[in-house]
DNA sequence: CTGTGTGCAAACACTTTGCAGGTGT
DNA sequence: ACACCTGCAAAGTGTTTGCACACAG
């Protein structure tokens, strides 16, 4: 895959088997994906331990960003287009998308958050959206 | 505290001294709760499991809701004013504010999901927004 | 060659379950 | 009286750390 050796490049995570693997899961899947979702994916192939060390770098480099939910889990998602692209700094101002059926998390890039007034006093940075419905397949 | 006892009858919750005294920390605190927080305040004067148990109770009776975010851990919080009133069922659908400094989690009530467009397909039920920033306290 | 990534073992933290006894209504 | 709540013990699950070795740059 020549596409997950220049996206590892660019985000300076080496070119290690396990993230290849791993890069391409993301980029085969159009929703977020968990790290047990990965881990039965990647059968035992890599220790779990080192999942977690990739996990943290792809988030930490920039690579992926973290969904919030009101889950225990915790969901890593690319961002789709051009977010993972020239930008080494992840916007993550987009809406995430949960199906309650199926259970998976799409990101909902044309879904900019709107504006909205927030009380004084408080300083808003940055901003996550969570839909919770029913998705395109399930419907 | 006679409160107390009229708000967990309206839940249709026991009346116990744990229930008592988590509802007096959520009544108190102007911010969300995690299960970590109640139990440092709670001293260990009542079983770890239990704290559990009543957090869950007071999550499906509807006098509290879980808060989405991207930490490992939930939060929960009551609805402020008339939120836990008479309507059982919680609308979930405002702000809450994430303070980057103290951690805090605030409900935003005054401030409510704004009309946007969702992609053809999806049914959305539920919007839950999450702001990231600097609270007013540590401003 | 150097710094980073990996796998293994173990520790640690978090959450759930089953059961016996106690308590609210 | 009955159903529900609590505490304890134990199991189950998720996550982190330390270390030795392997490998990418």
């Amino acid at each position: 895959m020549e596409k997950n050796l220049e996206i590892l490049q660019r985000y300076k995570l080496r070119n290690t088997e396990i993230r290849r693997e791993i890069l391409s899961l993301f980029l085969d899947t159009d929703y977020a994906l968990s790290h047990q979702y990965i881990e039965k994916k990647l059968e035992a192939k890599f220790d779990r331990v080192t999942l977690y060390r990739t996990l943290k770098a792809f988030e930490e480099s920039g690579l992926v960003h973290r969904i919030a939910n009101d889950k225990e889990t915790i969901e890593y998602a690319l961002c789709k287009d051009d977010c993972h692209a020239e930008n080494h700094k992840h916007s993550d101002n987009h809406a995430h998308f949960r199906c309650e059926i199926c259970q998976k998390t799409y990101c909902l890039d044309s879904v900019g958050i709107p504006d909205f007034h927030i009380p004084m006093g408080f300083k808003a940075k940055e901003f996550q959206l969570l839909v919770n419905g029913i998705c395109e397949k399930c419907a």
